[in-house]
DNA sequence: CTTGACATTGCACGATATTACACGAAACTG
DNA sequence: CAGTTTCGTGTAATATCGTGCAATGTCAAG
């Protein structure tokens, strides 16, 4: 175990737990804890941890390379929230999907836009309170955690009854063949059926979900209208999603 | 359990709960009352908190002046969330209405509790994603972006085919003879509707509540079964609600 | 291959910090 | 005013810390 292994383990401990006891990881890389605690001495002295007391805590109170990357993507987020804003036109009825795209979609929307959004997600529903025009439509059920969405046939029933124009769905694998797909079995059937209410089904991606597949099928890539990607990416990578009936717009 | 994560933890909770009380303290960090006596006497010293009898305040006479009676305000609702959270039996069906004090009720549900938490309100829904066992219904609707709460014939449908055990009901008037009431004509009767579909109806409600009157009539005092407020209100305010068929509380 | 400078590590030991318990004082409650 | 709770201090046990030092390993010059 070389001591600039240890020292980078040290600080990643740091960053995934929030903490790291002397003791507990002397014991865990087999060395003494004058060692740890050496290393401890050396990182705290470059500031890039807190020394305290039984171990040491991160530098920043709070986790700073995990915010700086949540910032990061964030901003990738609001680029492709903010295209598809636009994308909207007035008085139509626009089903939003849950997840941190579609909340930047939500923070986006044109002040003065007058138009109907149905979502089953609190979290949009939440964002779009500040809304001053937009006319807000929830779609109630139990509650999935993971993707604070609404799911179950309560949802399905209210979203029977719906007829959207558009609909900007969220998934975590967009794949050429397999075509679009999530992780949950109940949020694929709700979302298969949003789709299916639709006239017309968006895809906001950011560039780890092209190419991607996850376990559950929500519908083939040809029921998709428009794919909406972050511009620079490797030809090689849009190039399976060129088709005459698929519209690939880059931001 | 590091000292200094303890006493970052003690801050923590004073920000979110507006007190600590060392007893209770003690038991979820598993080391003595002494111990947490010796962290609150050092941050006291360092002027990070007020020392008081039984636990500690928010080290803020002076903060509290300079802006935020939000702040006052916050740290009373979350006093009367955290007491109307116990109220709550594991495995009984609740119903959280909108609003601040709710969300304070919903942050404060202990992390072994397993109930279902029923809410026409996005905020609470987003608030209970994080809790680990609850199960959370969410009753879909128009959105009323004033409140954030879902309203509306739709939302009316979904309440009238659940019966719940206990109501945590939001209110902006409390008043003896009028009974309790809101600023919006479809708001109240939503209200309205879920206090007849609940088994007992609680009200939550801080000082400027009490004996204030809105146009919009939800229901009877009669028909309260409990009224939690703040300790050490004027007598004055709070006799023309002791009677036989309402139980006070104060916290 | 040898040798010496240098880094790393583990161990010893006195210093400091942390904790729980005990006991009288003070504060709160009815 | 009596009973109970909480507080503060003292104390002893334990844990952790910092430093000095010797052992081992590394590496490059001789």
């Amino acid at each position: 175990m070389l001591t600039s292994e240890r020292k980078a383990l040290i600080q990643q401990v740091l960053r995934l737990d929030g903490r790291l006891i002397a003791k507990d990881f002397s014991q865990k890389m087999g060395v003494s804890e004058d060692t740890i605690r050496r290393d401890l001495r050396e990182l705290a002295g470059e500031g890039l941890l807190q020394r305290v007391h039984g171990g040491a805590l991160p530098a920043s109170p709070a986790v700073a390379d995990f915010g700086s990357r949540e910032q990061v993507g964030a901003s990738v987020k609001a680029r492709l929230g903010q295209a598809a804003a636009r994308m909207i036109q007035p008085g139509q009825i626009v089903f939003l999907d849950g997840g941190t795209t579609n909340v930047q979609l939500a923070r986006h929307l044109p002040d003065d836009l007058r138009a109907v959004v149905v979502t089953h997600s609190p979290s949009i529903a939440v964002e779009l309170a500040r809304h001053p025009s937009v006319e807000v439509e929830l779609v109630g059920g139990r509650l999935f955690k993971h993707s604070i969405v609404a799911v179950g046939t309560t949802s399905a029933e209210a979203i029977s009854r719906i007829r959207a124009d558009l609909f900007f769905m969220g998934a975590t694998g967009v794949h050429p063949e397999t075509g679009i797909t999530t992780g949950d079995r109940e949020e694929a059937a709700i979302k298969s059926l949003i789709a299916r209410q639709s006239a017309e089904t968006i895809i906001l991606a950011t560039r780890e979900k092209l190419g991607a597949a996850s376990p559950y099928h929500i519908m083939p890539l040809a029921d998709v209208g428009t794919l909406v990607t972050v511009a620079g990416l490797p030809e090689e990578l849009l190039q399976p999603f060129r088709s005459s009936s698929l519209a690939l717009v880059e931001v």
